[in-house]
DNA sequence: TTTACGGCTGACA
DNA sequence: GTGTCAGCCGTAA
């Protein structure tokens, strides 16, 4: 009680913000993407929802959806949020974002999600493994099937592990765009994964990476070498690449 | 508190 | 190669 008084009125001390409004109305926007537009609600702290313009719908109801669920109301945005419409082009590092209302295991995910580089993929049991929960596979899926800012936290390099591209919110059809868009050769890894291979390493550096590692795209074809697993690979005399950290 | 449900995975037929 | 199945696990209802 006294503590809640103290935390309120500390509060009070605290200065104004310049936009009283924004703390509490968040805003929309359309903005042009690569899967064509989208629309994106902010709040004070950053972009707290992005869905494709076409896969809304009627948008008028999609944000009547959301004051209903968040219950705060939304106004159009005089401005994009900064960084979004670069982030979206694929420049630049991307507006700040508000995933405040997901689980702390859903945040790790989509922070881990989003170190993924572009034009790279990886497998949701690498995401898993790196949000601290190695076993939680499906629900790395689960996560990333609601992943509240697609195309900012990019749910599209992540694949299965058999080489599948896997399911996408939008569409498969969407995921494939998306990564050919940034530079990744399906038709290759399609082909890796029928024969079998998950992993490549060189034979002169000893290194073994997913096949769209930045350091795996380098190795020359009288060096490469294909492994269906790790174990393999390691068992080869490989080790696991430091930066793409395979499994 | 319980239950059903997935953008998955590995094993086995 | 491809189909099926059980296991796994965080969520939302």
């Amino acid at each position: 009680m006294t503590d809640h008084l103290l935390t309120a009125l500390r509060d009070l001390a605290e200065p104004a913000p310049a936009t009283l409004a924004e703390r509490v109305v968040d805003t929309w926007v359309r903005v042009p993407g690569p899967l064509g537009e989208v629309v994106a609600v902010a709040g004070a702290r950053g972009v707290r929802l992005l869905r494709l313009t076409a896969h809304v719908g009627d948008v008028e109801a999609f944000l009547e959806g959301y004051r209903t669920r968040h219950a705060r109301p939304v106004r159009p945005a005089a401005r994009p949020p900064r960084g979004l419409v670069p982030a979206l082009r694929g420049t630049g590092a991307g507006p700040e974002l508000d995933l405040g209302d997901l689980t702390p295991f859903a945040r790790e995910v989509l922070a881990v999600t989003a170190r993924i580089p572009a034009g790279q993929t990886r497998p949701y049991g690498w995401v898993a493994r790196e949000a601290g929960r190695p076993r939680a596979v499906r629900a790395v899926g689960t996560v990333l099937a609601r992943n509240p800012v697609p195309l900012l936290v990019p749910c599209h390099r992540v694949v299965r592990g058999d080489g599948d591209l896997g399911e996408y919110l939008s569409g498969r059809a969407d995921k494939v765009a998306l990564l050919e868009r940034e530079g990744v050769e399906l038709e290759r890894l399609a082909a890796l994964a029928a024969a079998g291979t998950r992993l490549v390493g060189s034979d002169t550096t000893g290194v073994v990476c997913f096949p769209t590692c930045h350091h795996a795209r380098r190795i020359t074809d009288a060096h490469r070498h294909g492994f269906a697993s790790l174990v393999r690979a390691r068992a080869a005399g490989y080790r696991p690449c430091r930066a793409c950290r395979p499994l």
